[in-house]
DNA sequence: CTACGCCCTCAAGTAACTTGAGGTTCAAGT
DNA sequence: ACTTGAACCTCAAGTTACTTGAGGGCGTAG
């Protein structure tokens, strides 16, 4: 199964959709194992780089801060490990990715209003009559939180 | 209608949840015009600044960056202009805000799978066999994304 | 042989604040 | 009058997760 043995930086980057230089920072901040160098210097990957990185890559999706990241990718490196460590890390991601959504569900809300009031009232008129700038710099009377 | 004519930056600050160094920083990027200062050197603030600060809050209420905040405060300033811009402005972040709605709703769905499928199949185990962490690292047969 | 694309390192920049050090000033209590 | 202690001040540096830029090397296709 060393099928993939040599990808440079530029096809680890392009298989896992990362930047060139996001790469050379997870190794910086030790995400990434040091890479092995080619002769001329070039950093080379193998199968499990790739598969480190698409896990590392997969957890940014998820919104995982690098520190969390962290625990789970020596969980991974300690596989004797209990692993409720990981299932905790998403449990509470989900907390607060729930939290997350429900003020952009407030949020959307609050801006197709503004969106819609300033078209139907006051399109084309001037700043100062605007209902969204007036209403944003009230104190108590702004229809929203 | 002078009824409130002198508060401290801490009691800005209060009303209107931000901290302390945040409207010194505010003040600093030109968000905030250079505040009156006290006999002491500190800083003094009266109605129209609390409006002012409660529009720029509520604006990053809205995720609004800095850049585009500043945009509409130069609105304000100048009210003859054309407020068509701040609705502009609403509806482009409106955008931003439904992709990212639609982003935490997947990921919402990937986490809680992650959680119940441990807790189901493995908790406990060893980090080895965990299907959240096998899961994640493996290029193709991952149920999301 | 030279032009091009990819690679390298190291330093600094980005957003939007927060934190820390080191030092005044203000309001209250004794 | 004096002394706390809270709240204020400035200036510098730290935070997160990268991106951007300067300055240079290697390899190969024309």
């Amino acid at each position: 199964m060393p099928a993939l043995a040599r990808l440079t930086i530029g096809a680890l980057a392009e298989r896992t959709g990362s930047s060139v230089p996001t790469v050379r920072y997870y190794e910086e901040i030790g995400l990434l194992p040091k890479a092995q160098r080619g002769p001329g210097g070039q950093r080379l990957y193998d199968e499990s780089d790739l598969k480190r990185l698409i896990f590392v890559r997969r957890c940014r999706d998820f919104d995982l801060p690098i520190g969390k990241i962290r625990e789970l990718v020596s969980l991974i490196d300690n596989p004797a490990q209990d692993c409720s460590k990981a299932r905790d890390v998403a449990e509470l991601q989900l907390t607060y990715v729930r939290r997350k959504l429900a003020e952009l569900r407030a949020l959307e809300e609050g801006l197709a209003h503004y969106a819609t009031a300033c078209n139907e009232r006051c399109a084309g008129g001037p700043a100062r009559d605007c209902v969204i700038l007036e209403d944003l710099s009230d104190g108590d009377n702004c229809c929203r939180r």
